[in-house]
DNA sequence: CTTAGTGCAAAGGTTTTGCAAATTG
DNA sequence: CAATTTGCAAAACCTTTGCACTAAG
């Protein structure tokens, strides 16, 4: 939180853009949260704290925790955008039934190490990585083993 | 392409539905597609084929299409959803530069073997992957560097 | 003080839906 | 034939923008 706070004060500060009490309570916000939130998720969380909020300022305070790589894209195939903390140590990768939509978070280290390649191949500076898995779970496939006989 | 217009054909039978004129107008101008498109790319390219055809029937058909698991969401940060084709043998992962915005696409066997691991170890029956590595390309890491002085 | 940020409401863009007519199995 | 699908236009939904006012550096 403390670490967040003062991550997205520098990128701020970097772009000559100033900290103000709404961006902080966005910020809060956000970091109070878990898993995968739309930007209406967040505008009721930040209305809790500050119901003066407007919805604008979430749509821009949320490109801006992008844009600073605090928060990144959840990439649900459905309904509204929606975002995730970005985790700066362990990254979290998804493993998800098409099934039942259960989602698994799990890491791998050989996926760190295989990423670390695949930048020094092209010549990239890496700042991060995004893997998600698709399956059916056991119960899932059992069902659909039972329907089709 | 006949490969893709059975699976499909499959797939509507299995849930009762039917193969239309207008499904194997859009199936035909996704598969003839490249890279991430749009319904509304997708829309442009069928009515190519099929002046007449409505644009709700592209939103329906590719819902369809990513049922079926031959499209899938490009997951885009920006903008309309995009899809992609789902190429059963050789997954192509993305590597993307956050300066410019370029595209790499690669392969690599290593995450191959990862991604079976994952899914025996939490007793899914895998159907594919997505992943995606963001960093800077050199040109816009030297950029970046030269502007920090 | 000067520049950037805010909330509001209106606009913009994307996707979904209701419906009567047409098509499929 | 019964059931699904179509194209159209309208509606719903999500996100962005213009603006007058406020707050930060």
């Amino acid at each position: 939180m403390k670490e967040e706070q003062s991550l997205f004060a520098n990128y701020l500060k970097s772009k000559g853009l100033k900290m103000t009490s709404a961006r902080r309570t966005v910020l809060r916000a956000f970091i109070k949260s878990e898993g995968h939130l739309s930007a209406e998720d967040l505008l009721a969380a930040a209305k809790k704290i500050d119901p003066g909020l407007g919805q604008a300022t979430v749509f821009r305070t949320l490109k801006l925790l992008s844009d600073a790589g605090l928060a990144q894209d959840a990439c649900q195939e459905e309904g509204p955008r929606r975002y995730e903390h970005v985790y700066k140590q362990s990254h979290h990768d998804h493993l998800i039934c098409i099934g039942c939509g259960k989602m698994i978070e799990f890491c791998h280290p050989e996926i760190e190490k295989a990423q670390n390649e695949i930048f020094k191949k092209f010549g990239f500076r890496g700042t991060g990585h995004k893997l998600e898995l698709r399956g059916l779970c056991a119960d899932c496939a059992r069902k659909l083993d039972e329907e089709n006989k």
